[in-house]
DNA sequence: AACCGAACTGTAAACGTTTACAGTTCGCTC
DNA sequence: GAGCGAACTGTAAACGTTTACAGTTCGGTT
């Protein structure tokens, strides 16, 4: 017994003060059953001091610290702000905390990260890699903890993840445009050599396919997901190719660049020119016109990798597993002369099981004239 | 010595395959100094293993975790979201992670997280209040961790904090309105019974006095922080108090309801209406026309807690400090002629001090055309 | 060749829990 | 009132590190 010195109290300081060993201390404390007299005793000592457990000795005694680490390319993303919103509310209830890893879209840093979990320090991951490399494969098959990957796997990859469906995505909002009688659709495109970029120009030619349009390479633009970017490349595509009615952007930022640049030019919207966009972001809903967007289902995909992720950590002993989100078109003004000019639907919205509203104020009637279409998730186990 | 079983590798395992005890094997990867010979068998032996130190022992047997918590009431909120940038990327150079903690605006939980220090899971905590109660000052000052507030706590508070001056940043906005000739200006409040929400009011007041101008209560309208209850609030203003030529809102999301609002009713901006908004986020930059709005230096209030907080971590035993940081009026195509449809400012642009940009392809020509005003800081310590 | 101090190394304790095991108490039964 | 389980309690070890202290080695001096 050591003297009574300074310092938080311990289960030592308690069990002197009770009169009873630490071991009885420790019993009561997490309800393991002990004699009347004791409890009360115990339970007095502790809450007269203050006691509460140290988390980082328990932590070593069990091996799981109760924390999960999520690691993603940018903070500020709104596509990855709701993917953390959902990873928490899943994970709060359970007691886990989360600790935020921004990877600045750093390859390296990603791996470091996983690597990382061998300090034990986190009782898993869920990893947003911005492209998976071999190297990336390797590291995470070798992981000292359960990782979940949000994106793009190969098929052989020994990790659970959750994938969009951007092919899906884009075809929804191609056909939605063609539906509405547009001809001529470009497509400003975010980087091309990462898989959804791939996906999203295969979405988009099998559009024009399956309409019977001809697929003009003068038509398509990539960039990077940017506004500026967008204004600029909308800009180049109404010079270069006179005629174009309706443009699909692969996110928010670029359709909006699109929108102003149209504005400057004097093109009303949508009357002259339909502007689609992706992620469904806040700047959907708040930009005028409102912005017809395709919703990949960020935040689902969040609560569905934290899912995977807690039951790994359950000690379920499943196979790999892959599952995709099915993507959504949300239909706004700047595609549709009827849709009204605002809309209070919101992202989480559309998650039956979504975190409750906090600000009950802040939702009002949900998404009343905003027409949403599903693509058909696929769901697969391999 | 125990049998070399499963799991991961510890000092043991080093210890025994180099042939040396493991205080050696500590001190060598800890650098402090070892013959050469036991050096080199170390290294070897922990390379070989892929040995990697368990954080959670380490962190008992130091005291210290090397994690920081983050507490506010809302992760999607793109003011916190650049606080959070700001403190992850002053804090993971010196090596803390960051712990993330929505208390979805629930006092008590915010009364949870501080208490919760005394677990020892977090070096330190960031906290931002929804509303500072005397619990709330007695909890803080019994903290077992340090504390940084951000937010406006009473004077006598013992407890280091950062705060936004939203008198100057609507006085700054207001000014800006009338100077430029407008003289009906309304203005729609978010709750009024926060520290904020008086502030802002007492600097529209206080603006219009200086001006000469009479109050009429009749324009001002206080409602929640919404983009839908900023364009019901626009509607009843001018319904109810024509004449109107320019308003002043709260943050950008009522700001872009007033702008739908104002767009339905066929009124042109700025030159039927002026629309000025306050936090200057993404939302600001996007919309169309772009929005002026009064930055309050969310990130730059994130960025000086987290330095706030590290230097207590260094055990620097300063007096109790408390920093107001500058507002600053970015002017944009809402409220004037001559300004750019869009512009490529972003917030942590005007950060001197601010984490390196990771995709330089999205920041361009800083703020071209773009003009921006600072109210003088006052920076007291107490 | 013995000696000395500096530099290194090993043993063991400590951080605060939880828990196996052995020892104790207790309320019953006969 | 002795005997018997069941129920409780205490001792000690374990989780994986770091570090004070004492013991060892080493080179260089005299």
């Amino acid at each position: 017994m050591t003297t009574s010195a300074a310092g938080p109290p311990t289960v030592e300081t308690i069990a002197a003060r009770a009169g009873v060993s630490i071991a009885s201390v420790s019993r009561v404390l997490n309800g393991h059953g002990a004699r009347p007299n004791t409890v009360r005793r115990v339970e007095q000592a502790a809450a007269e001091l203050g006691y509460v457990p140290n988390g980082v000795a328990r932590s070593l005694k069990g091996g799981r610290t109760r924390q999960l680490t999520f690691a993603m390319p940018d903070v500020g993303n709104p596509v990855y702000v709701s993917m953390v919103r959902q990873i928490q509310a899943t994970a709060k209830p359970l007691g886990y905390r989360l600790l935020l890893h921004s990877t600045d879209a750093v390859a390296e840093d990603e791996l470091d990260v996983v690597r990382s979990l061998a300090d034990r320090t986190s009782d898993g991951l869920i990893l947003v890699p911005i492209r998976v490399t071999g190297e990336h494969l390797d590291v995470m098959a070798a992981a000292a903890r359960p990782v979940v990957v949000i994106g793009s796997l190969p098929d052989e990859a020994p990790v659970d993840s959750v994938r969009a469906d951007s092919v899906s995505g884009t075809l929804l909002a191609m056909r939605h445009l063609l539906a509405s009688g547009r001809r001529r659709t470009a497509f400003i495109n975010g980087p091309a050599d990462t898989v959804p970029g791939r996906n999203r120009s295969l979405g988009y030619r099998t559009a024009l396919a399956e309409a019977g349009l001809e697929h003009d390479p003068a038509l398509t633009v990539t960039t990077e997901f940017d506004i500026s970017a967008g204004a600029a490349a909308m800009h180049r595509l109404l010079d270069a190719a006179p005629g174009i009615d309706s443009v699909f952007c692969a996110n928010d930022q670029l359709a909006l660049g699109a929108v102003h640049a149209a504005h400057d030019r004097g093109l009303r919207i949508p009357e002259d020119l339909a502007v689609a966009g992706m992620d469904n972001s806040e700047l959907a809903r708040a930009s005028h016109p409102a912005l017809t967007s395709v919703d990949l289902g960020s935040a689902e995909r969040g609560r569905i990798a934290a899912e995977m992720l807690l039951s790994r950590l359950d000690g379920e002993d499943h196979d790999v597993r892959c599952e995709t989100v099915a993507a959504r078109l949300v239909v706004r003004g700047s595609t549709a002369y009827d849709q009204p000019d605002y809309d209070h639907d919101r992202d989480r919205a559309s998650d039956p099981r979504a975190h409750p509203d906090p600000d009950p104020g802040r939702r009002r009637g949900a998404g009343s004239g905003t027409t949403a279409t599903s693509a058909s998730a696929s769901v697969s186990a391999s």
